[in-house]
RNA sequence: GGCGCUAUCGUCUAGGGGACUAGGACGGGGCCCUCUCAAGGCCCAAACACGGGUUCGAAUCCCGUUAGCGCUACCA
C-alpha cells in the first residue's frame, strides 16, 4: 500500500462559501484543517468562495468570520476572496484550451438539458457527447469569430484517476466515468472545481481536507492539476456529520450555525471537543481534551471513515465537563455578559467584588451544563426580591404556618451568629434541629425556598455564606412576612 | 440508473489476526454519598449488518449481498 504523502510544510486551508450562516459540519471541518495546520506546524488560510454571486452575502462573510473567531480557530494569512481572482481562473481555462487539454463547446443550455432529458429515460448516465470537439477547426474559428457564445469543458483523458487520501487509502476512478465538465461558463466566469484547484494552487495549498462529498470532485480536480502542470496535494476526506435520523444534518434538526450553540451558552472549548470527536479519536479512551491537548494528539491515523451522528444530549454534557475544567479566570469573561445581559448586575459591580463572583461562580458551574444554567442560578445572589417557585412552596413549606415557625428559629438562630462561617452556621442550624426534636433536612429545605426560592441551590452553607449575612436576613424575614401576610396587619 | 464512499451497543468510539467473556463515554436503569440538585463513585441492560472464503485461529484480511450516504449542473 502507497502511503499518501505528507509535506514538510504543511498548508491547509478552509474554505467556505458565503451562502448561510457557519455550519457545525463547516467548523469540524475547519477544526481538523486547522488542527492538522497547528500540529504539524504549518499554516491553516481561510478562503471566501463568493463566485456565486447570486447565493453569496456579506452578511454570511461576517458570520463566519465571527464563528471562526469565537471557535478561536485563527488563520495565518489575508483572507483570500475567491471573486477577485477571477482573472486568473480564466487565464488558466484559457491555457488548458490552448494546450489542448480543454476545447470549446458551443451546445446551449437548452440542447443539453433535452439530451439530459432525453438519456435519463435509458439506463447510461448521461455524458456529454463530445460533438463539440470533433468540430473542424475553420467551423469552431468561424463561430468564435461571430461572437457564438461557447463554454470550456474539460477533455477527459483515456485511463484511471487514482490518490492516495489520508483517510480512505486508495480512492479510484475509471475515467470512462467522468464527464467533459465545464470549467469556464459562456459568460467567461470559473465553474467550482476550476475555481477552486486554480486558488489552491496559488495559495500553495499542499494538504486538502474537506467533507466526502467532495470525493467525486477529486479526480476532476486532479486532472486540472496536471493539465495545469501543477503539482498534486495530499487529500483527505472526511465523513459527514448527520442527524439523530441518520440523515444529513439540516435545519429540521434544531440548531446547525454554530452561533446557535454561541447564544446557547455553550462554550466554545466544549464545541470544538465535542466536534473533533465527531470523525475523529486520539484513541483509547480520551474524551475531555483541551485546544492544546487537541493539537498535541491530533493524527490523521485517528480520523474515521464512517458519518457520525450529532448528539445534542453528548454536547450538553461535554459543556459541563468544560464549564468545570475550565479555569475559572477564564470562565468569567463568558459568563458576565450573560449575567450583565439578564440584569443581575453591572460589569463595573462585578468587577468590585471580583474574588467573591468568581467564588459564586464556582459554586454554580458544578450544577450547570450551560452558561444560562450558571445565569438562571444566579438570580438569588443578586436580586433584592425574589419569587418561590410555586413547586418549591408546595413541597417545602407546605404547612405555612409550621415553616413560618421554623423560619423564626431560623432567624433568630442566624441573628446570634457573629462569625457568619460555616462551621459555625452548620452547628447553630443543626442544635436548632435538635432542640425542635426535627431533622435537620427540615430546616434546611425551608429555608433554601426562602432563601433562593428553588428546591435546588448548592449546600445550604454555601448559599448563606454566599448571600452574605444581611441578604440571607433579608430573605429569611421576607419568607416570614410572605407566608404570614396576618402579621404585618397586627 | 451509473459511479463512489461507508458498515462495532440507540449515539460517539477503542480495537487493526490469538491479550475479546469485545473496552470507554453519552443517554437509560439501579445503588452509594447526602440538607436539595448536580458533581463524583460503584453496578446493570445494550454492538462486531448478512453470507462466503483465507487461516490452526477473524470484529480485525479478501470477495459478494444488503443497507445507508454522497456525487451525477454553464451550484458550491
Amino acid at each position: 500500500m502507497t502511503e499518501p504523502p505528507i509535506p514538510e510544510a504543511p498548508r491547509l486551508r478552509f474554505a467556505p462559501s458565503p451562502t448561510g450562516y457557519l455550519h457545525v459540519g463547516g467548523a469540524r471541518t475547519a477544526l481538523f484543517n486547522w488542527l492538522y495546520a497547528r500540529h504539524n506546524d504549518g499554516k491553516f488560510l481561510l478562503r471566501i468562495e463568493d463566485t456565486d454571486k447570486a447565493r453569496s452575502t456579506d452578511e454570511s462573510t461576517r458570520a463566519i468570520f465571527e464563528g471562526m473567531e469565537w471557535l478561536g480557530l485563527d488563520w495565518d494569512e489575508e483572507v483570500v476572496y475567491q471573486g477577485a481572482n477571477l482573472e486568473r481562473h480564466r487565464a488558466d481555462a484559457l491555457r488548458m484550451l490552448e494546450a489542448g487539454s480543454a476545447y470549446r463547446c458551443f451546445c446551449t443550455p437548452e440542447e443539453l438539458e433535452e439530451r439530459r432529458r432525453a438519456s435519463a429515460f435509458g439506463k447510461e448516465a448521461f455524458k456529454y457527447d463530445r460533438r463539440c470537439d470533433r468540430l473542424p477547426p475553420e467551423q469552431i474559428q468561424e463561430r468564435v469569430d461571430r461572437g457564438d457564445p461557447f463554454v470550456v469543458r474539460f477533455r477527459i483523458p483515456e485511463g484511471t484517476t487514482e490518490w492516495v487520501d489520508l483517510v480512505h487509502e486508495r480512492i479510484a476512478f475509471p475515467n470512462k466515468d467522468l464527464d467533459d465538465f465545464v470549467i469556464l461558463r459562456s459568460n467567461g466566469t470559473p465553474i467550482y472545481n476550476l475555481a477552486v484547484v486554480s486558488d489552491d494552487i496559488a495559495m500553495g495549498i499542499n494538504v486538502v481536507m474537506r467533507g466526502d462529498d467532495h470525493i467525486s470532485n477529486t479526480p476532476k480536480q486532479i486532472l486540472i492539476y496536471r493539465a495545469l502542470g501543477a503539482e498534486l496535494p495530499t487529500f483527505a476526506h472526511l465523513p459527514m456529520i448527520h442527524g439523530m435520523d441518520g440523515k444529513k444534518l439540516s435545519k429540521r434538526h434544531g440548531a446547525t450555525a454554530v452561533g446557535d450553540y454561541e447564544h446557547q451558552g455553550l462554550l466554545p472549548s466544549a464545541m470544538l471537543n465535542f466536534l473533533a470527536l465527531l470523525g475523529w479519536s486520539p484513541g483509547g479512551d480520551r474524551e475531555i481534551m483541551t485546544m492544546q491537548e487537541m493539537i498535541e494528539l491530533f493524527t490523521p491515523d485517528g480520523l474515521q471513515k464512517k458519518a457520525a451522528i450529532f448528539d445534542p444530549k453528548k454536547l450538553e454534557w461535554m459543556n459541563g465537563q468544560h464549564l468545570s475544567i475550565t479555569p475559572l479566570s477564564e470562565l468569567e469573561p463568558r459568563v458576565t455578559p450573560a449575567i450583565v445581559a439578564a440584569g443581575l448586575a453591572a460589569e463595573a459591580a462585578l468587577a468590585t467584588r471580583r474574588e467573591w463572583y468568581l467564588e459564586l461562580l464556582d459554586l454554580l458551574r458544578v450544577r450547570a451544563r450551560t452558561i444560562d444554567d450558571i445565569v438562571r442560578q444566579a438570580g438569588p445572589y443578586f436580586l433584592d426580591r425574589i419569587e418561590y417557585d410555586p413547586e418549591a412552596v408546595a413541597k417545602n413549606w407546605k404547612d405555612p404556618v409550621e415553616a413560618a415557625e421554623i423560619l423564626k428559629g431560623v432567624l433568630e438562630t442566624l441573628r446570634s451568629d457573629p462569625n457568619w462561617e460555616p462551621a459555625g452556621l452548620e452547628a447553630a442550624l443543626r442544635s436548632l434541629a435538635e432542640s425542635k426534636g426535627i431533622a435537620a433536612g427540615k430546616i434546611f429545605q425551608p429555608l433554601r425556598v426562602a432563601l433562593t426560592g428553588l428546591t435546588v441551590s448548592p449546600g445550604i452553607f454555601e448559599v448563606l455564606i454566599a448571600m452574605g449575612r444581611d441578604l440571607a436576613l433579608k430573605r429569611v424575614a421576607d419568607a416570614i412576612i410572605w407566608l404570614d401576610p396576618e402579621k404585618i396587619r397586627h
